[in-house]
DNA sequence: AACCCATCTGACCATTTGGTCAAGTTTTAT
DNA sequence: ATAAAACTTGACCAAATGGTCAGATGGGTT
């Protein structure tokens, strides 16, 4: 066992992803400063005192917590990339950003706490990262515009409604499980919702749908 | 006699109207835990001894925001009633929905903190009052789809595909403003967002928009 | 065995904060 | 004028919380 080198690296690694799991779920539910130390602790099953043997400060845990969930909406993003036809482009971004808000709800809702607050922490993805991601769909969308390929709006509104009406179904899981009759998505719903998004807003922009969506 | 002589309740409402106001504000910006009652009382301009005569605990405190924040949310909810054509009554709404966020950012995102946190302190508000207004909207939408007067969708989902995307330039300001090159929306930004959005929801649910939009 | 070093933890502390209270001050009613 | 009621506020407190620290534990190396 033990593949001699790196044993300890890995149980290293391991733990500190539990205390980010944990970490996750607990900023989640009760926001930065309604989280505290003692309850991520307790929910990773660990004593405070360890807790901060990995993470110095609480802040530098929400951090980490905050740009591991800003890594995995910048996965989605290549769809844009590899897909020249605008329908396939479109439907499959939304695909996957629908599939995050179902997989990763507590890493949605902690973005949207930071960037509610003011990005206090990760102002500078915003004006970087995430400004150059921005930008650079703006552009291929507006090539499409400009080739008569779709309709013409501002590519910018198109980028927010997808990001405001994908990540609604993760930060507003509760007021949306409510309204339906206090039961959470079952497959079925989360198909219906997906399609539904994703007819509204090709059909809104001139992208007819025909009986596939692009992805798998 | 000499029962209740409320001496002047226009200044005691003017007060409790000023701590709501700055409550507001610092609810928004950090949270119901981030927030503190000195800083409420600092913002207002009054000892932190005053604002608890007035409201006994953050908690009262926090509760009277969010609920007055569900007040102006339904007061937009009158465009469904009134207007019998779906473009216009869609158009009215959303159009009143831009202009709450707009007007009360702050508001929306006490609103958003709440529902994201699991609504402890509104749970009720969304079993009954929110979800008899959905439920009957969903009717009425769902009439239109029958007559073919629009394209068949969940009416569920357009809702909050609405709801998601105004909320999304009060939740999400400081993000947009980012994207903005530091810049808030002017007159002619918010206008150019109400457009699109509305292009793209109309048209997404088979309503082309004419020249007009159902509201000046 | 002897040593090193990463990891672990109970006990502890300084600061923050929601809320109280008693002592004032102002307004209203008689 | 006088009493009562409403309002204001500085000082204070108990509880919660982020973070520290000295000492313990355990595995690996020589």
């Amino acid at each position: 066992m033990t593949n001699g080198n790196f044993k300890k690296p890995s149980t290293r690694n391991q733990k500190k992803q539990a205390i980010l799991d944990a970490a996750e779920k607990i900023f989640a539910e009760y926001g930065f400063k309604g989280a505290t130390t003692q309850m991520i602790a307790d929910f990773a099953g660990i004593p405070k005192a360890n807790l901060h043997y990995y993470f110095p400060t609480k802040e530098a845990l929400y951090s980490q917590v905050v740009q591991n969930i800003f890594d995995i909406w910048l996965e989605a993003a290549d769809s844009f990339d590899q897909n020249m036809d605008p329908a396939i482009a479109l439907a499959s971004y939304i695909n996957k950003k629908m599939e995050i808000s179902r997989a990763h709800p507590n890493g949605s809702k902690v973005w949207a706490n930071e960037v509610m607050h003011g990005a206090p922490i990760i102002q500078d993805y915003l004006e970087t990262t995430l400004k150059e991601w921005t930008t650079s769909r703006e552009a291929v969308i507006q090539s499409w515009i400009d080739e008569g390929r779709m309709d013409k709006i501002d590519p910018k509104h198109l980028l927010y409604m997808i990001w405001a009406t994908t990540q609604h179904y993760a930060d507003f899981v509760h007021q949306v499980q409510t309204l339906n009759d206090g039961q959470p998505f079952d497959d079925g719903a989360w198909q219906a919702a997906t399609r539904d998004v994703k007819k509204i807003i090709l059909a809104g922009v001139g992208l007819q749908t025909g009986g596939d969506d692009g992805d798998h």
